[in-house]
RNA sequence: GGCCAGGUAGCUCAGUUGGUAGAGCAGGGGACUGAAAAUCCUCGUGUCGGCGGUUCAAUUCCGUCCCUGGCCA
């Protein structure tokens, strides 16, 4: 490639801080292409659910990296560093990208690079992934094809033995000599609001997506002929949804455990920002504040830095 | 008014045959390299309803008062 890599702003914050409501506003200042780094809006169908901007907000600013898988397909934070790379040089030059997204992992993913995964046999990888499935002790088998495995539940520990078995390497070894570069330099606008505030939020959105009927999405989504167990099911709130139509969960307390597990994620989200964003440079803002005024504290800031 | 059952962590409750107490949920902090809205780790001092009494020692026993729920008047 060569040359200095550009600078983008990524923008980025717990669910329901108003990140949407942000680049809208940002638009009247740059003529924006988002690039999505969520996880669950690049399903196809998960509309309500996974908050998506609406088709308004879509043709105000338009959207990359929504809606392209479906829900019974999975999708990976390696394919989306990999998409993500189109979808930056997809761009016109006469307009401003800028990342936008909840799912930290892939926002490092695209910013920072994972590594150069070998090519795995597919039949043989669904093999390993059945057979570690019931395992016991998977920890410590982990431990054992890797000692840079530092723990993390049975999840991880078959990512760790999948790669040992299916490579001849250890994750960690690929992870040390296989880096791969990000094709960009992030500068991060964190949007924060107090936890209190926030909670507020997640619990008004929440009723607001039911009352706009996420019901039916997923009553309609099973009816199509996606799989309960879906991979782009296995999301906070679609859980829920899921349980209450197999009939585990009363409709009653459907809204509180839907809002109980956002509450969740949005702290982990959180710890994410706070912690892993390396090195780079954060703008942390106070999302308390209207849209219009976010947007032009970031104008600011970023004509400050001379981009 | 009488009888019964309760009043212990933000909530639901357990427990101490007397040596000042612990689970789940909620909440906080953290980890994170192709499932990441995933997968995990970690954090519990609270007048044990109030006041008296017995005791070396009471949240635990006794008395009394207050509060809540139920039943009987």
């Amino acid at each position: 490639m060569g040359g200095p890599k550009p600078v983008v702003p990524v923008i980025v914050g717990p669910t329901a801080v108003g990140k949407t409501a942000t680049v809208i506003a940002l638009s009247d200042h740059w003529p924006a292409t988002v690039i999505s780094a969520d996880s669950r809006q690049v399903y196809r169908r998960l509309d309500i659910g996974t908050a998506k901007p609406t088709t308004a907000e879509r043709s105000l600013v338009p959207h990359l990296g929504i809606d392209v898988v479906d829900p019974g397909q999975r999708y990976s934070a390696g394919r989306f560093a990999a998409d993500g790379v189109g979808l930056l040089a997809e761009v016109p030059k006469n307009r401003q990208p800028v990342i936008v997204g909840g799912t930290g992992f892939y926002v490092r993913a695209l910013a920072d690079g994972l590594f150069r995964e070998p090519p795995m046999d597919r039949d043989r990888r669904d093999r390993v992934r059945t057979w570690t499935k019931g395992f016991e002790g998977l920890g410590r088998w982990a431990a054992r094809l890797d000692s840079g495995f530092a723990g993390g539940g049975r999840q991880r520990a078959a990512r760790v033995i999948e790669v040992a078995l299916l490579t001849g390497r250890s994750l960690s070894w690929w992870q040390q000599e296989a880096k791969a570069e990000g094709v960009m330099r992030p500068w991060y606008v964190f949007l924060t609001v107090p936890r209190p505030v926030l909670y507020r939020r997640i619990e008004e959105r929440t009723r607001a997506m039911l009352e706009a009927g996420w019901v039916e999405e997923v009553e309609r989504l099973v009816s199509e002929g996606v799989a309960p167990d879906a991979p782009g099911l296995d999301a906070v709130g679609y859980r829920e949804v899921m349980k209450y139509l197999e009939g585990g969960l009363h409709r009653s307390e459907l809204l509180d455990m839907i809002v109980k597990s956002t509450k969740r994620y949005a702290k982990r989200q959180e710890t994410w920002f706070r912690n892993q964003l390396g090195a780079n440079p954060v703008l942390s803002l106070d999302a308390t504040e209207a849209p219009e005024e976010l947007a032009q504290h970031i104008v600011d800031k970023w004509n400050a830095r001379g981009n």
